[in-house]
DNA sequence: ATTATAAGCTAACGATCGTTAGTTATAAAG
DNA sequence: CTTTATAACTAACGATCGTTAGCTTATAAT
């Protein structure tokens, strides 16, 4: 299996974006990485904006994919601890983000957030909404299933998960600088300990 | 009391570039805004790149001075409660980032921190660092005046500031749109209860 | 009153920007 | 074998980039 010239570029766009912000990346640099004339760019993608907003798209596709489908969740609920599945959940998402591009896509989103309303509405809607969402009706369900102390579920989604993103924000800055991240993996171990003690039934 | 030129070229830079990033704005743009010609910037700044290091250095200053000096610290945490000092520094923090100038900085800060090793450096050791080491202080102390339950100081801050981050993230995106932000400081408020309640003596 | 300094101006430098027109090579489809 | 489509190429377009040289003018110190 070989990778396309469209794709080279897409990659190679995606990473020099996620590191230099779309205006700080010029066609040449991407057609200099790839390999090939700038105007032969133009066979594959339309306009510069046009590569942009490709990556956009193809990033909400694939991490609409991550959350598991709702059908399948009562019985994931019943089969694990919460401790178990708040466990899984991390991950998975943690195997999303070590992943090159997903690391990419997040940063990505960052530097252009506030160039771009689609790099908005992803972030607010997808990220944050989707899995806010998401895990609203996890904790819904651990509560109907006195898995754990009835409280607000949606308060209890963000207490889980808004640290999370944080934590992220600080794992992607260290890993850019090639630096440890061991400090931010306890951080998150411990993170979970303490929202996992305040929930449980006593 | 009059604004000079080099603080008009300031300002400017950091609203412009807290939106399209320092390669998304030109020299021009800039000097168009202010009112002078493209040659007269060189009189206060030697280079575009100085712009945005005197933008860096002077938010370092400025951040640091948000925070309580500790020597005040013990008085002040033996007058107020747990809940009534969180607040009391929540509403800090919110004047801070609400504040246009504040929210630009945070802005900015995001968009070039993959550019910038220092704006990496100012989120990490500024923002995130200082912020966690002083919360560490005050709930160690909480701890020691009885004030709460005893639980890793450092933990407490996370759980406390971290879910604070990814509000202000949200907050600062919906302002941006001049969308309402009257959902983000409810869930702020939640936080808080929520918060207080799993850290306070039964 | 003279001088020095600061801060504005005009004009231009070479470099680079995104994009296009026109051409050529390759390989699949008829 | 010819046609067609895809994707590479060369060359160049006008626009804009950050920065500089050299000149003028207003302000303030000597």
């Amino acid at each position: 299996m070989t990778i396309s010239t469209k794709e080279k570029i897409f990659y190679i766009s995606l990473d020099l974006f996620s590191q230099k912000g779309f205006s700080g990346v010029s066609i040449r640099e991407i057609t200099r990485e790839v390999g090939i004339k700038e105007s032969s760019l133009y066979n594959h993608f339309s306009s510069k904006d046009e590569i942009l907003e490709s990556i956009f798209n193809f990033f909400r596709e694939d991490f609409s994919k991550t959350l598991p489908p709702l059908e399948t969740l009562n019985e994931i609920l019943q089969k694990h601890s919460v401790k178990s599945f708040l466990r899984a959940g991390l991950h998975n998402f943690k195997k999303y983000m070590e992943d090159e591009t997903g690391q990419k896509m997040w940063r990505l989103l960052q530097v252009e957030q506030f160039r771009s309303p689609l790099a908005r509405e992803i972030i607010l809607h997808d990220l944050y909404g989707k899995t806010i969402e998401f895990l609203e009706i996890v904790f819904t369900k651990f509560i109907e299933f006195k898995k754990i102390r009835p409280y607000n579920p949606k308060v209890l989604a963000i207490e889980y998960q808004y640290p999370v993103f944080s934590l992220l924000t600080e794992y992607n800055i260290l890993k850019f600088d090639g630096k440890g991240t061991a400090e931010v993996e306890k951080k998150l171990e411990q993170h979970i300990d303490f929202f996992l003690n305040t929930i449980l039934e006593k």
